[in-house]
DNA sequence: CTGATATATTCGCATATGCGAATATATCTT
DNA sequence: AAGATATATTCGCATATGCGAATATATCAG
């Protein structure tokens, strides 16, 4: 009894998503669309502990939103798929058309009171 | 001191991401891409329990991602903005963009074993 | 091998999330 | 108003997630 691969692929999409569910780990990401950074150089320019930093990249990893190459002592991570940054900027733009809205309506509310 | 705009933007955006990161809600927003459904049929569709597709509605609602319209004692959910389409579907990609290179690897390792 | 630096993992703990059952609310019909 | 149906909310509870501190591991220099 396999559990449909509908089900499980629907799964699997939902945690490739789920990676994005965090202000943090989207920062990462847009920070790495700049260019490859190393772990050191990604905690401060987050402003992050360090701990916090290889975390959110190893949940970035598993789903294979990130790669990395060993460089010394250093390990670099770059996206793996420039998708994930079209896919962030998509919504930012569902976001952004929300907020519009909700501000207009706010604006027409407070000319009626 | 109001906490700064951006981390604020960082946030909701990641609200907006964090409303598909469950398998349920992807469901519902891919069904009712197909056209506006109600609490119903949306229930019957996705074999889920009332409480549990209203629960997940309201959250996409929150996240102005759904609208409703309201016919007698139905009400019937619509998808807000199709980029949330476009951005799923380029989720999608690159899940199996991934999945397609693991698969790769497993084979390669398991022709050498 | 030893010390220094970079990165990863583990451990508690606090908060967030998802669920079904039960209940509340809204709308229509009669 | 009363019953029927549709939808929303609340309540416990179980699991998941994020965090900093501490610790472990890996790599390089000497």
């Amino acid at each position: 009894m396999e559990p449909s691969l509908e089900a499980e692929i629907g799964r699997l999409h939902a945690a490739v998503c789920s990676a994005l569910s965090d202000p943090k780990r989207i920062a990462i990401l847009y920070a790495l669309h700049e260019g490859p950074k190393n772990v050191t150089e990604l905690t401060e320019l987050l402003e992050l502990n360090q701990a916090t930093t290889s975390r959110h990249l190893k949940i970035l990893r598993d789903r294979s939103l990130v790669e990395t190459q060993r460089d010394g002592v250093h390990i670099y991570y770059s996206l793996a798929d420039e998708r994930v940054i079209e896919a962030l900027d998509l919504l930012r733009g569902v976001l952004a058309s929300a907020l519009e809205r909700r501000k207009t309506l706010a604006e027409v509310m407070t000319v009626r009171t």
